[in-house]
RNA sequence: GGCGCCAUAGCCAAGUGGUAAGGCAGAGCUCUGCAAAAGCUUUACCCCCAGUUCGAGUCUGGGUGGCGCCUCCA
């Protein structure tokens, strides 16, 4: 089964074809950097880092662009309330955010540029508007000319006519038209500012998307993703521009993530119901908000609540588990001769489960069911008492190639007990020994205290953090 | 007003028209010195009403109830 997403574009599940076969470019909008993330920002983080990380697995070669709001009202807003200079404000939150993403298993980009390092190419791209007539000139600023770009409109699937305007944000008198939006900002003083053919000032919000991507991946890329809310108008708009300029589409497949809410709530700062990822994640394993994210399809909407995250980190614990048991056996497994070809044969067949899935739209929470059917195969095979070194590596292998793709799993290190917990076990095994009971209790409740918790297993003692 | 989305078990959540995946939680059992982990067993008239069809959770129409976007927003 050939890989199939979901076009907002067309509104359609399209099969993809890549322009250059083997090889994907997508671009992703990235965050204004006045603040740090919080988990309704994550959303997009994670899918698109699974969406990624899944064409990567299956042999693409992927260019993932994903870029830095550095400039813009409200990073201007936000510098002059913190008095701290605009890039100073940027490279605080740049760090937070790489930090936050790189907490949550998220891959590096293959770049994430700045708009400030980009303003040249911006001036270059509206300066071509203009003299092809989508954009004009009016008093410092410059705005783009939706009604020239008689497209406008078709990814959000909206008609010029029915958009209410004014409705949340005034219109600006000095726009022809009320949907035309700005492309360069005249700057007011003391605001920061670069030069341009119109005056000092900045770039609007559309146009450093739609020069970066063509800039860093060329005049038509695969893939374009973003939140549901960028669709209309920061898309939209995008469009507007790049394929006013260059006449092609700007990408073939436009991917949009569902929100986030809080308590069936939406996320706002009107409702002060905000939380930050790095706060979220003080108090739980990352890969539990993954497996959050994920265990719901990326285009219905996700409620966050406490019960939903304590399923999700009970969910992921018997993934966890059963990792941990595999690895665990695996020191002592015995059994000699061939690796029974049905094992092999049905690992086969559950990652072909998981691929159908994933290319079905990148249904993550089917995917995650075919990981849950190897977690339940390979339970039934620790069942026995002598097993396959190789049948054991088989499952484990095949977890570790579902988790390239779903980064759920902790690589726990084989980290070293300290020499008082390394003699309390040896004592408790003593303990046990002499059916003293009373005294192997009273150190593992000692251990449990230290976060340490003991199982007996057929096979050993056996130790795992938590 | 325009454009859309959603409604499936106590909870989360899939589901190409052929007779309801998976996970969590709960209950019982097996194993275990006790646990843990694991295994087994167990839980659904798919929001309502009409229609199309041999057959509808799935398609159509109409309701009801939630939600999003309509130039700050992931």
């Amino acid at each position: 089964m050939t890989l199939k997403v979901y076009n907002t574009l067309s509104r359609k599940k399209e099969e993809f074809v890549p322009i250059e076969p083997g090889k994907v470019k997508m671009y992703v909008c990235g965050p204004t950097v006045y603040n740090y993330i919080h988990i309704g920002n994550g959303r997009p983080v994670i899918f698109f880092d699974v969406v990624r990380r899944y064409l990567a697995s299956q042999g693409y070669e992927v260019t993932y662009i994903t870029n830095f709001t550095d400039v813009d009202d409200k990073m201007i807003r936000k510098a002059e309330e913190m008095a701290v200079t605009v890039p100073e404000l940027a490279e605080t939150f740049i760090a937070a955010f790489l930090e936050d993403i790189k907490t949550m298993g998220v891959h590096d980009a293959t770049l994430n540029p700045r708009v400030t390092d980009n303003i040249q190419e911006i001036v270059d791209f509206i300066a071509a508007l203009v003299e092809k007539g989508f954009a004009y000139e009016a008093g410092g600023d410059v705005y783009y000319r939706t009604t020239k770009f008689a497209d406008y409109g078709k990814l959000s699937h909206q008609n010029l006519e029915e958009l209410q305007y004014g409705i949340r944000i005034e219109v600006d008198d000095r726009k022809e038209n009320p949907q035309d939006f700005v492309l360069w900002k005249a700057a007011k003083p003391g605001e920061i500012y670069w030069d341009s053919p119109w005056g000092q000032g900045r770039p609007g919000w559309h146009i450093e998307c739609s020069a970066m991507v063509r800039k860093y991946l060329g005049e038509t890329i695969d893939i374009h993703g973003g939140g549901q809310d960028l669709t209309f108008p920061h898309h939209e708009c995008e469009i507007a521009q790049t394929e006013a300029v260059t006449g092609h589409p700007m990408a073939n497949y436009w991917l949009h993530n569902a929100f986030l809410n809080i308590d069936n709530e939406k996320m706002s700062k009107s409702l002060g119901n905000g939380i930050l990822i790095r706060d979220l994640l003080k108090q739980m394993k990352p890969q539990v908000f993954r497996f959050f994210m994920l265990a719901a399809h990326y285009r219905n909407p996700l409620n966050f609540s406490d019960e939903s995250l304590k399923q999700a980190a009970n969910s992921l614990e018997r993934i966890q588990n059963a990792y941990d048991n595999l690895k665990h056996r695996l020191n002592t497994a015995s059994a000699t001769g061939e690796v029974d070809s049905a094992i092999t044969a049905r690992i086969q067949e559950i990652n072909g489960q998981f691929v159908d899935k994933m290319n079905d739209d990148f249904n993550t929470p089917d995917a995650i069911t075919a990981v849950f059917e190897l977690v339940s195969e390979a339970n039934h095979y620790l069942q026995q008492e002598r097993v396959h070194s190789e049948a054991v590596q088989q499952f484990m292998a095949q977890l570790e190639r579902f988790d390239a793709v779903l980064g759920l799993l902790s690589q726990a290190a084989d980290e070293l007990l300290d020499a008082e917990i390394e003699k309390l076990i040896v004592e408790r095994t003593e303990a046990r020994k002499s059916k003293n009971w009373a005294r192997a209790d009273e150190i593992r409740d000692l251990l449990t205290e230290k976060g340490i918790f003991l199982e007996d297993t057929p096979q050993g003692i056996r130790w795992r953090r938590k």
